[in-house]
DNA sequence: GCTTGTTTCTGTACGTGTAAGAAAAATAGC
DNA sequence: GCTATTTTTCTTACACGTACAGAAACAAGC
């Protein structure tokens, strides 16, 4: 009667704060205070405990803000009725997974995970896997063609919202524009051409039409 | 005679270190002794002044890097006989840069940078746009054709070489494997059945193949 | 001379994170 | 029952980047 349902204390020193409040508190302060003023130091003195000890629960920072994204996309990322046609099904899965990690914007620094494995969106994963399968891929390829939708995407986001940051931080103009200057119209001619709309160009919102293109792409193969 | 000519002394505290003194010697500690070893700190005792001395002359340790990078680009970033076919100019350049990037270690950080600016990359971005507009693209649609390769391009970058320092220096096993573990086929079947061939179909290098279909999809548009 | 303005540098403090080891419990041997 | 061992958790000390607030060093104007 003891032995199987013991509770088998175990053993090691007992912890004295667990994984769970460190999500719960770090959540309380980004959506009171905002990200910027969740720190390891700030968090632990919240709990009661000291910086360090938080690490032993947490490997770092990013993994942190990784649980709380987690929690976000599960309460945030619902799941919307998709096209039946098996196409436009992988394309409105990558905005949707686009547009909930865009407007988060914490994230940036947790984007460079090899994948986004958030419970909450793989849901969207298989979405897009399967379209890709439906519209004639090998289950092989179209997980390669998944991977090339993510590398994409979160390479739009991060390039973006960095770029957002400087230019809202800067006093300076950006380094590009001052190498835009001087462009040598002879060697460089597209570019010369381009380089007093460069900027404007830049700044437009063309991740739906890279998409499309994408995914035209890896469905033409 | 004095007017014009005048060297005209600036006004304001003389500086005492410059740029070029900085650049030249995170270069020298970078090639003795390799990326990890360049700090700001140890670079400031090194040239015989403060850490934040530094900060005078370069934004931040981005920056700085960025610069090593351009110094780097122009010297091992060479030319080469581009293909006559437009399209597959496109293609190699990408590859170009793709290459000397993911092969440079130290710039994971630099790379979220909203354009790759390098003087020395710009040849390859005008045989880029170039390529672009010779198929048939109008030159907006080319500088933004352009753009989507490159955030495919950073991505990629970005989140192998992400994914791969944590591989290295992992003792867990990752987050992924431990979601991917426990899939239910009824919810997410495609997932379900390639789980145990994820993480090797990951790590295959597929950027030529997304690549591809990334500028066949821009020019089929 | 002294003051003003500009630029450069320093000092301090706060942010993340690593490494080494102390502290607190369960367990094993006596 | 009492120590020794082991396992887990927490602490201390330190290295890193960098924001912020002056101080320091010069030219020009009074």
């Amino acid at each position: 009667m003891s032995h199987s349902s013991a509770p088998r204390k175990a053993p090691g020193r007992p912890a004295r704060i667990s994984r769970e409040d460190i999500i719960g508190t770090a959540r309380r302060i980004v959506t009171e205070e905002g990200a910027d003023r969740l720190t390891m130091r700030r968090l632990a003195k919240e709990i009661g405990s000291t910086p360090m000890a938080l690490y032993h629960h947490v490997r770092d920072k990013e993994e942190l803000l990784l649980l709380l994204l987690d929690d976000y996309a599960e309460r945030t990322l619902h799941r919307p009725a998709l096209p039946d046609q098996p196409r436009e099904r992988v394309v409105v899965a990558a905005v949707a997974i686009h547009d909930v990690l865009a407007a988060c914007p914490w994230i940036v620094e947790v984007l460079t995970a090899d994948d986004l494995m958030s419970t909450a969106a793989l849901w969207f994963v298989e979405q897009i896997v399967d379209g890709l399968v439906e519209c004639g891929l090998t289950p092989e390829r179209a997980v390669h063609g998944y991977r090339a939708i993510w590398y994409y995407t979160a390479g739009e986001i991060l390039v973006r919202a960095t770029a957002a940051r400087r230019r809202a931080t800067d006093d300076q103009p950006a380094y590009r524009d001052r190498v835009f200057a001087d462009l040598d119209p002879g060697e460089l001619p597209r570019l010369a051409r381009m380089a007093d709309r460069w900027a404007e160009l830049t700044v437009e919102d063309t991740y739906l039409d890279g998409l499309r293109a994408l995914v035209d792409g890896l469905l033409a193969g």
